[in-house]
DNA sequence: AACTTTTCTGCAACCGATCTCAGCAACCGA
DNA sequence: TCGGTTGCTGAGATCGGTTGCAGAAAAGTT
């Protein structure tokens, strides 16, 4: 009932197991007659090659590690979406890590994949990456971080340009005619993260205005909360805000609704991330829209990339402004 | 550099491989100071068994598919979240598996795991699931599915008494003074999601209302929009929405807020699942909450009974009334 | 003390592939 | 006709474990 070995569809093709092993492997090795024979036998039988056999001689599987500190933000829920297609596509079965972001997790986590001949692993973090780290677990440069990393580090990334994003935010609020504008950055572990930080106050001042960072401590529930009561309390208060992601842009819109505040009524919201779920919510957000699928197909590409001894990259996207409802001309 | 394999550490400890092996994997076959000694040796060495190899001896590996249609949906990224930690406790690796609701994908996912020698498999699904697929495809009953299936089948299953939960909806806007609520299915592929609905049906009228169930074909973000249409189109307009799940919910609030109609104010509205996303929603959602957790940690638990032969089971898990700020007296 | 039973360890085959090496046939140019 | 390539296939070791079997040592019986 099960799949037959490769023995057995040896000895029904008439042949050596070696040569059934090449007819799939490595096809040109093999008379094209005698190929064509094996695999239409193989086929008939119902043969697939045993990936754990494979793995174990060739020192290579097809298990590729996702992980994500949390799988529950929708962000990386997209990631993993888009990286599972990508994955599927070129063969790749997606093993889910979830950290929580602890780093003994993915410590273990790095361990049993290196164990199982990953070929290499796609981390998405939440806090800064150190890729000395890496090295000593076994994976190398056989990695790649969706996020910046320390310039001069030969770690392959991908990333979405943060100052275009801000530039899109800013510029678009701007048109609304809003000159008062303040930022939320949300949890604020990573590059990218402080870069957005950072472009947006380079970019307001830029543009004549001080920038308005609101607190943006506290995770999960927590991060809009303290946002939108100091936004709530300032004297002279911004007419919008742009958030570092699309989470906080949630939270912060809940939290400024519980205090009577509407969006984008009272104050206009931009987010950063472009989730599909800003379309179902209160109002649909506006947002600063990552190239997710995009990013999940370039990860894979650049992680065969160097496990194949290629080039170390660093790939930057370019996001686009997705203007829903939450943002509105200024009275 | 890599580790040890099993030879070398035999070899370091001055005994034969296959103690090594049984000092590991069944302990109490080897004298307790042979065995303790094995066990320093390796440890001093860094010795990890090779799961690989191993899964290809035993024809079990570690390797567990969750097969969801799409974990952008926050219900299966919580359901996800749950069962890697409840995996990870075991120590299998969860795959991840995305079938976009396509049964071809399904099937070769199946497949593919089927020939990594997956002990069992656990699915979350949309659509009805119909076990005789499953056997047909090698995993026979060593696979628990996250939903009610045809009574009489012989798969395991863990769900959440949808009769008490909506009864737990209802009975809360009861509470409120409300008596003309509508109901939102949402797309209505499962049978825990028809289960849900008919409750909805015979409670209402056992409350001696009419029911009034509001369209909610169309997929993603579309759900919510048409019965929002249709809602605010009622002659007699119900004062409260329960929905048949939280992501709905969230469509038809957005939806209700672009026609200006507002919740709670306008309308009250309460959720199904009991997302954590529902705590930053505007306004945070009034939902029934179901124990992802536990049924994550449940479904790995069935799962393992019946690889080890044991009996098929249907759990039945009690969900809970989290009131958050969506629902509100009626005027 | 002799015999039986139990406990422990080694031997070697096996899981299902890959891959180096060697052998054989066909083909090549001189 | 002969030595040298080239193309194709088979043999067998190997990856890193597990496990049934056998035999030695230890323990228990009478």
């Amino acid at each position: 009932m099960s799949t037959p070995s490769i023995d057995e569809v040896a000895a029904a093709a008439g042949v050596h197991r070696s040569t059934v092993s090449r007819a799939f492997s490595r096809p040109e090795a093999v008379k094209r007659e005698t190929r064509e024979h094996i695999r239409q036998v193989a086929a008939s039988m119902g043969y697939r090659m045993s990936p754990l056999a494979q793995a174990l001689r060739t020192k290579v599987s097809t298990l590729v590690p996702l992980i994500v500190p949390d799988i529950t933000n929708p962000y990386f829920a997209e990631l993993a979406k888009a990286m599972t297609a990508a994955a599927g596509e070129r063969g790749y079965q997606l093993v889910l890590c979830v950290t929580e972001n602890d780093a003994d997790a993915t410590a273990r986590y790095l361990d049993a994949m290196q164990a199982m001949y990953a070929p290499f692993a796609v981390i998405a973090p939440y806090a800064r990456v150190f890729p000395a780290e890496f090295e000593s677990r076994g994976f190398g440069k056989r990695l790649v971080v969706i996020d910046r990393v320390e310039s001069g580090d030969q770690i392959s990334t991908v990333t979405v340009d943060s100052a275009t994003g801000i530039a899109l935010a800013l510029d678009h609020l701007f048109e609304l005619g809003h000159t008062s504008i303040a930022y939320v950055s949300g949890i604020a572990g990573t590059h990218t993260a402080a870069d957005r930080c950072q472009a947006y106050r380079t970019l307001a001042e830029k543009r004549g205005m001080t920038p308005i960072e609101l607190d943006s401590s506290g995770i999960g529930v927590g991060a809009g909360e303290r946002a939108a009561e100091e936004l709530v309390s300032l004297r002279e208060r911004p007419t919008a805000v742009v958030a570092g992601n699309d989470l906080v842009a949630f939270g912060l819109i809940s939290s400024l609704g519980s205090r009577g505040m509407s969006v984008p009524g009272d104050v206009s919201v931009v987010g950063f991330d472009g989730l599909a779920l800003g379309a179902r919510s209160n109002p649909p957000l506006t947002s600063v829209q990552q190239p997710i699928a995009e990013m999940g197909r370039i990860a894979i590409r650049l992680a065969e990339q160097v496990a194949n001894g290629g080039p170390v990259e660093h790939v930057v996207l370019q996001p686009q402004l997705l203007v829903r409802s939450s943002t509105r001309p200024v009275r």
